[in-house]
Formats: C-alpha cells, sequence, structure tokens
DNA sequence: CGCCTGACCACGT
DNA sequence: CACGTGGCCAGGC
C-alpha cells in the first residue's frame, strides 16, 4: 500500500479529539482518500503505535467495528468510557459518528 | 490476471 | 433501529 497514504491516516486518527469518535470513512477522507474506508481500517489492522487512539475511529454508524466477545471490541469499549464516550450495545450514543472532523476540530 | 476476503458505506425496506 | 443489497478499494493466493 502507498506508505505516503498511511501517514497521512495515521495523522487524521491522531488528530481526533479525546472524547469524540470519527468514521473509518471521515478519517480517510480527512487524510485526502476519499472513498478509501477500507484502507484506514487496513492501516488500523497493520498498525503497531501504542500511542495511537485508534480506539475513536467506529463505524460510519457509531458502532464498534469488532464482534462482541472480540478481545479488542471490549478494549475499545473501555477506553472510549474512560474519555467520558457513552457506549451502548457496542455502539456510541450522544453522539453519532462525527460527519465530518473539522466539525469536531472546529467545533459548531 | 482472476477470485475471494475484509477494524467499510450508502440506501431502501 | 435491524437487515439485506450493491458498490468500492486494496491485499493475498
Amino acid at each position: 500500500m502507498d506508505e505516503g497514504a498511511r501517514q497521512r491516516i495515521l495523522a487524521a486518527v491522531r488528530a481526533i479529539p479525546a472524547g469524540t469518535v470519527a468514521g473509518y470513512g471521515e478519517v480517510a477522507r480527512r487524510a485526502g482518500l476519499p472513498g478509501r474506508a477500507r484502507l484506514a481500517a487496513r492501516v488500523l489492522a497493520g498498525n503497531d503505535d501504542p500511542g495511537l487512539p485508534w480506539h475513536r475511529v467506529v463505524r460510519a454508524d457509531g458502532s464498534i467495528a469488532f464482534p462482541p466477545g472480540d478481545p479488542w471490541h471490549g478494549e475499545q469499549c473501555q477506553r472510549l468510557r474512560a474519555e467520558g464516550v457513552v457506549v451502548q450495545g457496542g455502539r456510541v450514543r450522544g453522539q453519532r459518528a462525527a460527519a465530518s472532523l473539522d466539525e469536531q476540530i472546529w467545533g459548531p
């Protein structure tokens, strides 16, 4: 895969403010790769940086990408709740995955 | 080069 | 809100 694209995606993920979430598609779009949501997912799957806030990335409908029962699922829920994000039924409540990161970063 | 798979998405029912 | 369908893009074989 394109190394540059990967770096931009990682940067976009790090740009997500704590206590908020963003969709894979949004992250990809913010990285300058519209329509590459799956690429974003792949990048996170292979990421090794422990400082990366990957837990703030959820699906477009606000649900956790991992299936319930999966170790990573609980991990993500726990980290999100630790930041004040309301997780219920395996999905984020109170604030759907931001339609646009700018809206979360630059505010309403 | 073709075929299958996947931390996805939008849309209609 | 839950499900099913079709589309898209990269990887692995």
